[in-house]
Parts: C-alpha cells; structure tokens; sequence
DNA sequence: AACCGTTCCAACCGCAAACGG
DNA sequence: CCCGTTTGCGGTTGGAACGGT
C-alpha cells in the first residue's frame, strides 16, 4: 500500500495542488493526486482546495453582516452549514461551522460574557460597576448603563448608583414588560412576557460577579446580536 | 524563563448521498 | 434495481499559538 502523507499541508503540496488543477481542473478527486505528484488521498486534496486554495476564498474576519446572517440562518436552519455556506459567497461550511463553534455557540441561546480588560485592576479597584465604558445612557445622574445603541436596535441595561439592576430595553424585544424577577445578591433573572405583543419568547438574565463580568442570557437572536456587536466594536 | 491551561482552526474521520456501469 | 465508487457533509480532534501565573 502506498504511502500516504496526513497532517498539515506544506507550501510545496499546495503549489503542486494549485498547479495541477489550473492546468487540469478537478475530474476526479480519488484519482488525481497521482498524477499531480501528491502522496495524500483525494479526500485531503479536495478538501484542502475548497477550503484554503481556491481562489474565491474570502480570507479574514467575518463582517459584522457575515455575522449577522450566520446567526440568522444557523436559528433557521440548524447545523446545515453547506447551506448556510452558500449564502455567504467566499465562506466554506468547515469556515462557518469553525466560527460558529468557537464564537457563537458558547453565547448563542445560552450566555455572553462581557470581560473587564483586566479582572487584576477590577479586582484592585474595589468598584462594583460594570467595565464597559461605552457612552453611559444616562437615565439620572448616579447610573450605570452598558449601552448597545450602537447598532441598528437600541438595548441598554441600566444600573442604579449601588449597581443593582434598573432596567433592559429593547427596541424589537420589550424586556421592560416583566413579569417574574429573581434578585439574588449576584443574579437578576428576568423572564418577559409570554404573552406580550412580542412573538419570540425571550428571557434575559444578568449575572454581575465579584470580578464583575456581565453574562447576559438571551434567547432572543436580535438581544444577543446586539451585545455581540457592542463587544466586537469594544474589542473586549 | 518555564510551565500550564485555554482557544482556535486546519484537517481528519465516519457516514450518507449521489453517481454510474 | 444493485453494487461499487466518488463526492459531500457534519462532528471531532491534534497541535500551534496565545495568555496567565
């Protein structure tokens, strides 16, 4: 049995790989490794060009509208990442489901985290507000606001001049319309209603811990794609 | 500087669907 | 149809890079 190569490709193999198939094109994946000088199987070089050397590719970080639509079509269609490939031109299924489970699973539906730059100066400074420093939205002099108006829907949290919870908003999930609220030194729950002019149940909680990370949980896709926009824009 | 835990992504694997003789 | 082969898909993993201690 011949031997065949597995691992990390070098330059060298993907020159032969991107030279044979400008020259040839791809007939038949199984076959063609052979005649292109590459001891590895059809499968590895099929997938090595759709997902690193075709010339299409698009390279770099998402877009905040890549972004967006991932989140949207992952809550529509699940984990059919070729079919959510495909309305991402440029963007391989392996790509988006990679995205998908190393940036959005761990917040999606569950929880977002948003950390302080540095949980040492947190810790030292002894203040319990939040560290997001986005401008406040100020509903009175003493609060404390994380604010996400910067994207197309407005949310803001708001906290009193103790850094208790006032209030959420949000402009297409209305949080404000609350009908059950644990408060517990550390955790608000809050649960809107199910019944209120908004389809989409939704249910928000706030963690503030002693280091004072925020974790937001969310079900709604709108509410989360805000605190994720407002994050990537603080680079926290 | 060395170690260790975490994150991220390229690449693998197994399986299913599609193809074609 | 049937069956062997090829292609495509989604889950998983190995290891490099990074950050913290």
């Amino acid at each position: 049995m011949d031997y065949v190569k597995k691992g990390a490709w070098s330059p060298e193999e993907d020159q032969k790989l991107i030279d044979y198939i400008m020259n040839y094109g791809v007939w038949n994946w199984s076959h063609m490794p052979k005649f292109a000088g590459l001891s590895r199987t059809g499968k590895s070089c099929r997938l090595r060009w759709i997902n690193y050397l075709k010339p299409d590719l698009k390279k770099g970080p998402f877009s905040i509208e890549e972004v967006e639509l991932v989140i949207r079509m992952y809550q529509s269609l699940g984990n059919k990442w070729s079919a959510i490939a495909k309305e991402l031109p440029g963007r391989t299924d392996n790509e988006i489901k990679n995205f998908y489970h190393t940036h959005l699973k761990k917040h999606l539906g569950t929880k977002v985290e948003v950390k302080p730059k540095s949980r040492k100066k947190a810790k030292q400074s002894n203040q319990k507000k939040p560290l997001i420093t986005t401008s406040p939205n100020i509903e009175g002099p003493n609060d404390q606001s994380l604010d996400f108006t910067n994207s197309s829907s407005s949310s803001y949290i708001t906290f009193d001049e103790n850094y208790d919870f006032l209030e959420t908003s949000n402009q297409e999930n209305d949080v404000t319309s609350i009908v059950n609220q644990v408060h517990d030194e550390n955790i608000v729950i809050l649960e809107s209603n199910p019944e209120s002019s908004t389809s989409s149940s939704s249910s928000v909680d706030l963690h503030i811990n002693d280091f004072m990370d925020v974790s937001v949980h969310s079900s709604n896709v709108d509410f989360w794609l805000d605190l994720y926009l407002a994050a990537d824009n603080l680079k926290i």
